[in-house]
DNA sequence: CGACGATTTGACAGGGCTCAAATCCTGTGG
DNA sequence: CCACAGGATTTGAGCCCTGTCAAATCGTCG
């Protein structure tokens, strides 16, 4: 199947992120890109792709949108303990498990490439390098998880909020989906409540006080920061946890 | 370098938990053991192993102790993400990454092997179940990183509680570390605190809730859990995350 | 016995939650 | 193009859960 220039353009973060984690070589990427854009699947908003209990049988890759891994309650409290961005993979190693610990959903539209286990695993058997720079996303994952843990636990409100738009906007960088000092923000902000673990008539008072300091602006869905070394601060942020530039 | 019988019980505990992951070979257990008796080191309690930033160059298994993983702010504030028990390895993979993202430190006095990267390497590409085994561990890690999350997202106090004590129950059990329903719990009420996200007036005070519930006893750094089912409801605990059996 | 850390208690303040309602937005159908 | 519905955001009021500060008590070890 060739590929058209469209399709090109729709795994490129895949590739960037990885990149960044290891080096790939020419014929790791082409296998992937060809296994990606054989498995492409689209779902719209607030779909479940996977929920806790299921088992796994497949990696997703996210091309595109924005997706969440959450937790709930009996009672229904929801806790998002994860976003999952175009480049990012979702359970790349979830398979070696039984089932899922927790659900995946998307948050806005969104395009991915499912590849099954069986595919994903002969890919990385193949290639060394790719495989390393899959564990090492999941490392990654495993590091912003502990982060969300002292955001949620030791920081208070604005700090957390702060906090949460620093990361997005860090981890959307390397992918090309900032502009700037902005990025889109398609989220609610029952999400960003979700996320934080705040109520959402808190976070929302509390996104106000951000803008009230003049340090970001959120409108029409879109986020921009007016003083990126403020918001930091206000967040105690400090983002070598997200292995953003390439390893020794 | 013959083993003696009190290095046998020694590394005891990480076969019990390897073996729920992947059935190991008598080869690749002798091989480990072998491995861990070599690199045997001590620690006092309140010793940080790593520290975050630390470039990371062996992989530790711990035999006996409690350690904890904890990120700190700036100003002080310090959140323990994850508890390391007896027969759990820290770090097993994060060489792959360039530095730590967290520290490690003994919350007790300890024993663990230390195994060089090289020979870790060495011992995982020789033998597959035994590759596999250590990664099921940074995976359940990981799922539990997650449950800590909504742990300390949208758990109230004494559900947080009731949960930390359930989970280190749980955790404990499949290493031969409980004795009918009551468990050591050599840790301070800082260091609980410091997991669950509270302060430590707040942490005492939800403890001694607990206790007049007539749930728990907590006295002499000894857990007593008078009813388990009564506590695992109080905090909303469901085990599934912690990947207690043998899979599939 | 003294010292120091751990636990406990008390008093008080405030951050964040709940409940409820108003307003704004967006997409849809007439 | 406008009316309307339903969701998202915002505002208000009141309360309580949890944090802070300070001091007392308990325990342990030298």
């Amino acid at each position: 199947m060739p590929l058209s220039t469209s399709d090109r353009s729709l795994v490129e973060p895949v590739f960037r992120r990885l990149n960044v984690l290891r080096p790939l070589s020419a014929e790791a990427r082409g296998l992937l890109e060809y296994a990606m854009v054989e498995g492409l699947q689209r779902a719209g908003p607030g779909e479940d792709l996977i929920s806790e209990g299921d088992p796994v049988n497949s990696v997703r890759v996210v091309l595109s949108g924005w997706l969440c891994r959450y937790k709930t309650l009996e009672d229904g409290r929801r806790q998002i303990v994860n976003f999952i961005f175009p480049g990012e993979t979702c359970d790349a190693h979830a398979f070696l498990l039984s089932v899922m610990d927790h659900s995946i959903a998307t948050l806005t539209p969104a395009v991915y490439a499912e590849i099954t286990r069986a595919r994903f695993e002969r890919l990385t058997w193949e290639d060394r390098a790719l495989a390393e720079a899959f564990w090492c996303e999941t490392l990654v994952n495993n590091a912003i998880q502990r982060e969300w843990a002292i955001n949620l636990g030791r920081r208070v409100a604005l700090e957390r909020v702060a906090h949460l738009f620093c990361e997005i906007f860090e981890r959307l960088r390397p992918v090309g989906m900032t502009d700037g000092r902005s990025c889109n923000m398609p989220i609610t902000q029952m999400d960003m409540a979700d996320a934080t673990g705040l109520s959402v008539v808190h976070l929302n008072r509390t996104v106000q006080e951000l803008r009230a300091s003049g340090l970001i602006v959120l409108r029409d869905r879109t986020l921009i920061i007016n003083d990126l070394d403020g918001l930091r601060d206000a967040a105690l942020f400090s983002p070598s946890y997200l292995q953003l530039y390439r390893l020794g």
